[in-house]
DNA sequence: TGACATTACTTTGAATTTCAAACAATAATA
DNA sequence: TATTATTGTTTGAAATTCAAAGTAATGTCA
């Protein structure tokens, strides 16, 4: 491994090891009282069509289990509505309130940012590579 | 922000959520019985330079409490050993045993993999653009 | 030197996040 | 209709973390 890729794996171990205490400062200091966990569920209730709970574990990587004790939590706190649609009563449709979508804004800001800071020195046909890249890492791990 | 670095974004969110179950389960495979939290308190300990607690626990960015519990924990499964130094016996110095360095090199073997896959297709020219921008945002988080 | 402060670490008690397994309700199928 | 499958919730337990209090060793300075 060449020694500028021992350098990008150390800063992405560190990076990996800080960035979740670094947005929920972040997110604090913007007057948010959210977990990152439970931002992450907000994100991935925004992301997903259709976002049921089985839907949203599965985008999230964690059990429907865990799942239920989380968004119970953002519908008491107000950021999250569950509605049992008609057609079939077993599933659970979770809705953002505006006061998600108020802080969604807030984190992805944020993100941008730092994304924007990553890759500002990288011209956009070097993006186009290292997307594909990355594309090929993510259904790499999606199998 | 450009629709290449929104599908970045997408793409790191993702892989986020799923690179510690990933590694660890690649562990499990190999025969490794320890979580991602202990195989990174093994790599802190090996990468600082004379490992106490407080410096261990500041590479991770975990309050030194939190390390005494883990640390016990790997003590007594045999991959770490606890010194008191002579020179000054309210520090902890912390040892990596054999089996934890045999550990550690099938848990980097794992990270170089992808690391390559990552950036098999960037030019060595492109990965000192990426580390100069990576070395950035490093400085950025450490402040 | 002796008292007080600082440093280094551990312990304690509590919160958050997670899972597996058992349970309940609804829908699909045979 | 009876059985099976799907979708979520509940329960009990484990892992990880923190803040605050406690312990022991070292440093300071009057």
């Amino acid at each position: 491994m060449s020694e500028a890729k021992k350098l990008i794996n150390e800063l992405l171990v560190e990076i990996f090891n800080r960035i979740l205490a670094i947005e929920e400062e972040a997110l604090r200091n913007a007057g948010v009282a959210l977990s990152m966990t439970e931002i992450h569920v907000l994100e991935a209730v925004g992301n997903v069509p259709e976002p049921s709970m089985t839907l949203i574990a599965a985008k999230l990587g964690i059990t429907v289990g865990s799942l239920t004790t989380s968004v119970a939590t953002l519908a008491n706190k107000g950021f999250v509505i569950r509605k049992r649609p008609e057609d079939d009563r077993r599933k659970v449709l979770v809705e953002l309130t505006p006061a998600a979508h108020k802080t969604l804004e807030i984190h992805s800001k944020f993100h941008e940012k730092m994304i924007d800071s990553i890759f500002e020195d990288l011209k956009v046909e070097e993006d186009e590579v290292l997307l594909a890249s990355l594309r090929r890492v993510a259904t790499y791990f999606r199998k």
